[in-house]
Order: C-alpha cells, then structure tokens, then sequence
DNA sequence: CGGGCACTTGATAGTAATCAAGTCCGGTGG
DNA sequence: CCACCGGACTTGATTACTATCAAGTGCCCG
C-alpha cells in the first residue's frame, strides 16, 4: 500500500465517486470536491491489496473488478470473509483507530480501486452525515449476513450453508435467464468451499446433489444456473 | 415493547447517560437534554425485551443487568448471537431501516433499559458525529467478533471457539484473583453451547478436559478460574 | 431429607474431513 | 487439427469428530 498510486487510466474521479452508494447523497459540486481526494490504483488479479497485521492509508472503494478478504486459520486453511465488487467499500475498520488490517484483500479479477485517506473521510462524515448513516446501514448489512452465517454455521448445516451462498451470489452476480437465473461465480470451487469453510470436495459433492435434485444446472466451473431458487431459500429458512 | 414505559426508580436519567461509552464525548450540559428523550423500563429474568420480527421503537441501552440477543434455528434449537451488558446498546439496527427486529432479545436477570426513540437518535448523530463515531466503533467491535467466530467456526474447532468464549468471558465478567481470574458466566453450560453452536455435552466435556489439563479450574456451575490464560490464547490463534 | 434440575459421563451413530484415485477441460505445441 | 499436459473438479473409501441418545451424579432449595 505504500507503493506509487498513480490516477488510474481507466475512470475519472468524479465518475468513480458518483457510483459508490455511501456517496449517493452528494451532488455534483460536493463530488467534485471529492474527486480531489481520491487516489486510484489498478490492482492485476491475485495481486495483494492489503495484508493482514499492515498498516492502510485509508479507506478502499471498489471502482472495478472483484476481490477478496481473507485470513488464514492457524491450520493454515484460507477463511474468505467477504467478497466484494463494484461500489463496495473495504478498510474500515482502521478509519476510527489506528488498527492493522484484519485481513488479507486480494483482487479476484483486474480490479481498480479508489482510496480516501483516513482524516479526509473522517472530516466528510462530519461534514456530511448522511454519508455515515450510508455506512452504518452497510455495516449493518454485513452484520446481518454474518449473524446470518453463524446461524447457520452453528447448526452444522453444510446444506444451507451453501444454499445461501448461491443466494448471495445469484443476487450479487446474476443474470436473468429463460431456465432461472445465470450466476457467474466469482470463486472456484475451493473459494466457495474457503468462504462458508467446510471442505473442496463437499462442495463438489453437494453441487451434484443440488444438480440432480433439478435445482440448479453446473455449466462448466465458472458458471451456473438456479433453476429453483425457492428450494434454495426453502432450506435456509 | 407498547407496553408501558415508566422511569425506573432505580437510576436518573442523567447517571445512565453518563454511564454509556458512545456519549462519553458529551458533556453535562448535553447530557441533561438528552435525559429527557430518555424511557427508562426494568425487566425481569427471563423477561423478553424484543421479539424476532416485531418492531423496535427505538436504540436499547443496558443500563444495569444483562441480556442475550438470540434466534432460533429451523432444527428449533437457540442461536445466541451477543450477550449484551451494562453499557452496551442495541437494537441498532432498527434506526436506519424500517426494518424489524432481527433476533430476540432476553434479560439475563433483572435488567433496566433505556431507550432512546429513533428519530431522536438520528439528531443527535446529526448533531454530534462523535456518537456516530463511537456506534461504528462499536460495530466494528462487533464485527471483528463475528468475523473471528466465523473463522473459528469454519475450521470445525470446536475447542477454539470455546477457548476464545472463554477469554471473551473473563475480559467482561472476570475479576482478578490468586490463582489466575475468576469468571461469572453469564450463560449456562447450555447457554455457552447455543452461543458458540455446539452440544450442550460437548461444553461439559471440553470444559473438564480443559480442567484436568490444568487451564482452567470449576467453581459450581456459575463460576470458573482461568488459570492460564496463554493457553487459552495459543490455541485460539 | 427429598425432589428437581443442570451438569457430567458413557455408548453409539451420522456427517463431513481427509486421503486417494480418477475425470474433465482449457491451453499448448507439434 | 489433434495429441498431450496440467490444473481444477468429481467421485470413492476411510477416518475422526461431534451430535445424539441414555444413564448417572451432584447440587440447590424447599
């Protein structure tokens, strides 16, 4: 993170701004304002945005691409946290204390991201509140889908848990499509299988069952379709 | 929640205030405006203070005794996702969205509340954004919780999750003590076992492991001594 | 002193992890 | 265009862990 942050080639400032949710509040001339303050940097895929225990200038915002945010368990298995695409903000955390990040970010995909330092962010929070309660309700969210996970975690419930994870994903990533709905899965077998954390194989496996049960239909490694997304929802509660 | 909220005989509203860490930043003369938005009401154990899916009228503030906030799984079994105390708010999640409750929540023992009414709330976060500071500290706290749960509870470690419990416990409840720190748990063997997503068996079991390896010693049911605490630690990261 | 409740302890069974082969697919080079 | 190669995925067999079922045991309170 404390390498060259060059503008990046592909967005302008004001643009990039305008697109993010917490920032939906401001008009043109406060995003203008903004633009000023933000930091570009294009990140190639598998390329380390932050790592865990390192310092981060500020916080992060997805302009492009996919990415990840993972640790490592002491079994030395990666437990993916979150995944986050466009408009989504990361590096949080550290913008109140001054804390080391919690975990690993690394870009899923080509990925450009825009960086706000601490203190500017904190100052536009106070000056404009609205873009705090835009953020708490995010937090909020994710509280929700954690409190979510840890239910179903909890109850040993492998099934649920991959079934809400396609949910995720087909609400996240989907696409309409004449059988259900097209999902392109931004993880791999063993990310989806890192992300809910139970093994590569019983992802494999329950896949195949969900298939031939006729709920969703496999379309090579990288794809899927739901065909019956209430059984899904069904099962998770 | 319609019921009646009377003032409780047992705090002035000042004191209360005073008392919670997130308007630690105001001073006296804020502090008694803020009293009067304030509705005191006691609970009795046992007592439910919100129920899943009904509405909130307002941000919970624990001002004395404790609660735990709580779902029931589909397999019908009880999820406990944050024992709160003094100090402690919730209920949060309510303020921004019209949302309803999301878990229920239950005094522990005999507890008094305060509540502060929604739109009051978002003024004063308006007002002073040191508040709004300190509620996303807060959830990042909070978040930071979940997220290590998460980890723990994908690695099928069992013996983490009641280890980092443990540690949990006896930076809230713990008092100091010869052989190491004295523990008041909050929760039952099976309270422990709903909170971190195990058999109430498996608790019993982990715990007299624990203490025929020395870790930890039993007191009754209700108390324990955390001998050594590094132990604890090591296995939790 | 007796009853009830929470906790402990033991035996069994089920589920997912792990270990171990295969199989499929995309890419590469002939 | 086809054959080969490597990586990711699938499938199968075994193992390990925890849930579940089932008795006990101890403690608190009347």
């Amino acid at each position: 993170m404390t390498r060259d942050l060059k503008s990046c080639p592909n967005c302008h400032g004001e643009i990039c701004a305008g697109r993010v949710p917490i920032f939906s509040t401001l008009d043109m001339e406060d995003l203008a304002k903004l633009a000023g303050l933000i930091i570009h940097r294009p990140y190639a895929k598998g390329e380390l945005i932050a790592i865990e225990g390192s310092d981060l200038e500020g916080l992060i915002i997805i302009n492009k691409g996919q990415v990840k945010a993972y640790r490592i368990t002491r079994e030395g298995k990666e437990q993916i946290l979150y995944v986050f695409s466009e408009g989504d903000f990361v590096g949080e955390k550290n913008l109140l204390k001054d804390q080391k990040a919690t975990y690993n970010i690394e870009a899923l995909e080509e990925t450009n991201i825009c960086m706000i330092k601490k203190n500017d962010f904190k100052q536009l929070i106070s000056d404009y509140p609205d873009i705090g309660f835009k953020i708490m309700e995010e937090l909020f969210n994710r509280l929700d889908r954690l409190e979510n996970a840890i239910k179903s975690m909890g109850t040993q419930n492998v099934e649920a848990r991959i079934n809400s994870v396609l949910l995720e994903f087909a609400d996240k990533y989907g696409k309409d499509h004449p059988k259900g709905r097209l999902v392109i899965l931004p993880l791999s077998r063993e990310g989806i299988a890192n992300y809910i954390g139970v093994a590569r194989e019983t992802v494999s496996r329950k896949l195949t069952f969900l298939q031939d049960a006729g709920v969703i239909e496999l379309r090579g490694n990288k794809k899927l379709i739901i065909i019956d997304k209430e059984a899904l929802k069904q099962s998770v509660e």
